[in-house]
DNA sequence: TTACGATCCGGACCGAGGTCCGTTTAATTT
DNA sequence: AAATTAAACGGACCTCGGTCCGGATCGTAA
């Protein structure tokens, strides 16, 4: 264990516009606590009001639906409150979609083998992507709903902890390898966008991405030719 | 040659909101004329001030500053005019691009090896990465700005015929594979955003970028171990 | 040259995301 | 319990992408 990934500095030196905020990005395992620096009453209250709200919304109309006023007044709250609690829309989607978001990355960080701890690298890899895509398979409409500006796919915490686990992995798989380069090669794999596409667009059963996926992961880090 | 790719039919096979209704995509490597049903003569000329206009704005205030009512505005033209000749803000970018696009497109379709046809095709495929990675180098910031809401990023033409081309290299190296798995797979390798995001925020270089690419190839192209 | 129909133009209009700031309210201190 | 302060609230307001339709313009055919 013991990700270097180290989440909260290095990166973007910038002065990251608006931090959301909110309790939302998981950092380490299980928070011991302090899942946001404890907010107000009223301001935990609404919170759960406009969560609430946001999810009936996304239940009823899509993921479409959801919009700002919408979910304010569903939630019988200013519209300048949702804003402050959630940032923009982008993060008012990821908070919804972070529940489950936690329960995938407490399953590969510390859940039962071939995805948690316990088994051979290559294999928690494969079964780390089976686990990507069955969830990128779910609420794939919110999670392309979800997807911030391009210049901001890669800075979000769970693509970021999704990452670091991947990158450990080849790490021990292909010591020798670039592995940062190939770790964003895989994820790339697993991109919901991508998933939509070949999926929804392509009508390609999740079967054979599956299959792809081992297939990929056999190539990245199957041992070289000599040449 | 002889691209199975077949642009126009196939895929979505919804209403398609709204073609471009511009003869800005390349389906065939050099049209032979036709680009675009011939334009009446003041839409033509209101075409191409609101391209010159668009270029100054982002020559003088960035992507960012490209926005439809300036563009209008400063091409001397009704707004109304910009979305029905580009469609949307993100069509008016892609018909910035397009150019340079074009010329892309001729060089790996067409031109001298080893990125045109000529030589073998994991020696094409290299030389492909290396120029695509130098496109997304120039301009990035339009190619980020230009990128559409993500459950379009596969269907626009430009990325359609790299993958495409792309997809037909595979198939002559690596012919047993599922090829337009792993072409998806280097296609993302090239995305605008991950380049950014590489040379941007994570201060990478391109020549290990580059390397990467080539480490990719050689790793996707591979002949398999028995096992 | 004139008449006609298809195409294009322009800008008023709308919806939604995001900002601002005067007011209210919860926690803390005295 | 009253005063104080930091935080939260709400909704008016702004910008910008996108739509609409009455009117102007171009190409063409007579």
């Amino acid at each position: 264990m013991l990700y270097a990934v180290d989440m909260s500095t290095a990166l973007p030196p910038g002065p990251q516009p608006e931090e959301p905020l909110d309790g939302t990005q998981v950092l380490v395992p299980f928070g011991a606590g302090a899942d946001g620096p404890c907010l107000r009453a009223d301001a935990a209250r609404n919170r759960a009001r406009l969560l609430e709200a946001a999810a009936r919304l996304v239940a009823e109309h899509g993921a479409a639906g959801v919009t700002m006023e919408a979910v304010a007044a569903a939630a019988k709250v200013g519209k300048g409150t949702v804003f402050r609690r959630f940032g923009d829309r982008t993060g008012l989607l990821m908070a919804l979609l972070d529940h489950e978001e936690k329960k995938f990355q407490a399953a590969f960080l510390s859940g039962p083998p071939p995805l948690g701890p316990g088994a051979p690298p290559v294999e928690r890899l494969r079964a780390f992507g089976c686990a990507a895509l069955r969830r990128a398979a779910d609420d794939l409409d919110l999670q392309l709903a979800a997807e911030p500006y391009p210049d901001r796919r890669f800075l979000i915490p769970p693509r970021r902890v999704r990452y670091g686990h991947v990158l450990m992995l080849l790490r021990q798989a292909v010591p020798d390898a670039d592995c940062e380069l190939l770790a964003q090669t895989l994820m790339s794999y697993l991109d919901p966008a991508l998933i939509h596409h070949l999926t929804r667009q392509r009508k390609m059963p999740m079967q054979r991405i599956q299959d792809g996926w081992y297939d990929l992961v056999a190539r990245v880090t199957a041992a070289r030719q000599p040449a």
